[in-house]
DNA sequence: ACGATTATTGCGTTCTT
DNA sequence: AAGAAAACAATAATCGT
């Protein structure tokens, strides 16, 4: 809202914005500026980031992480005595290893694997560090059985760009990761669930900034469709509706408003949605006034339904 | 390019079994 | 309690201007 200093990003460019504590590119979500508030837990892994010792860039394809090749040592029952006390002892320190190594090989694909996406979504260092430590507290919370690995990728960028405010949308996460739509689903409803993400539906204002800066439009406009996105959020415009969607049209309202030529095709395909799409919204986003149901309950019709839709972007 | 109309898709509800 | 089906809202596709 404030922006004195400095007015575009060092990296991309793109336009800054103000939070609370900080001030971020809202396209590549680098914060150029912090006023000392430490934000969020300390990761910090042991082996970290740049120099990535252990053979990365291998693993690219496909693995499930169950289907490996293992070895067991069998129950023998001719062995007797002290024996068959040292292959129990075997047993037990091998089934160790094994998880241990197994636990260790998911980390190391998983991690380079996210740090494939956050590259390939141009997302800063930041977002890659919270993912990955992310996906450390699923894997600790025992969250990976039965989900793919590819999923949990997906879903911890996909959540750490959220948390950094340059939220992408499932498509767009899905579409550079190796994780169908399903997959990411699987893993992000468990860790929303189980590790309780302070992860609401997405405001169709996180994407104002980012789509914004794509179409060229000025500051100017995108402020005022960001109080149109407001006010679609309490109308109840927004739930059921693809919040992308939504902010493209409260964008393409804007610039429409102010005599701006933005053609209804533009801003759709910034938003990854249809022209038609943009105009259903716009529709409802001008003419709110006729009717509305309900006219007076204001938390009432909060979420009515789709709120699931609501949740991806 | 935009608006109106029809088709499709997706999801919550409800109606079973 | 889990699954099938009818119902509804948003989005996509298509046609007309």
């Amino acid at each position: 809202m404030t922006q004195a200093r400095q007015s575009s990003c060092p990296e991309c460019e793109g336009r800054l914005r103000s939070t609370n504590s900080e001030r971020i590119c809202s396209e590549c979500g680098l914060i150029v500026e912090e006023s000392r508030i430490d934000h969020g837990p300390e990761w910090r892994s042991f082996q970290d980031d740049e120099s990535d010792p252990e053979r990365t860039g291998a693993p690219l394809t496909r693995s499930r992480h169950d289907r490996g090749l293992t070895t067991e040592i069998g129950k023998s029952t001719r062995a007797k005595g002290r024996k068959r006390r040292r292959l129990a002892r075997m047993r037990v320190q091998h089934s160790r290893t094994q998880i241990n190594s197994k636990r260790e090989r998911n980390q190391v694909y998983a991690f380079t694997e996210i740090r494939r996406l956050t590259g390939a979504l141009g997302l800063p260092g930041s977002v890659k560090e919270y993912a990955c430590s992310l996906f450390d507290s699923a894997q600790q919370a025992d969250l990976l059985r039965g989900r793919s690995l590819e999923g949990f990728a997906a879903a911890c960028t996909y959540v750490g760009a959220r948390v950094a405010d340059v939220a992408r949308t499932v498509t767009e996460v899905c579409d550079a990761a190796k994780a169908t739509r399903e997959e990411h689903r699987a893993a992000f409803d468990a860790m929303n669930r189980e590790l309780r993400l302070s992860i609401g539906p997405v405001s169709p204002t996180e994407y104002l900034p980012r789509f914004a800066s794509e179409l060229d439009l000025g500051p100017g406009v995108e402020r005022r469709a960001c109080q149109l996105a407001e006010k679609a959020t309490e109308t109840g415009i927004v739930s059921g509706r693809n919040p992308g969607g939504v902010a493209a049209a409260c964008l393409y309202t804007a610039a429409s408003n102010q005599g701006l030529d933005l053609t209804q095709k533009a801003a759709a395909d910034v938003a990854d949605v249809t022209p038609s799409t943009i105009r259903s919204t716009y529709r409802a986003l001008t003419e709110w006034h006729p009717h509305m149901t309900e006219a007076v309950g204001f938390e009432s019709q909060g979420h009515r339904r789709g709120s699931v839709r609501s949740l991806i972007g």
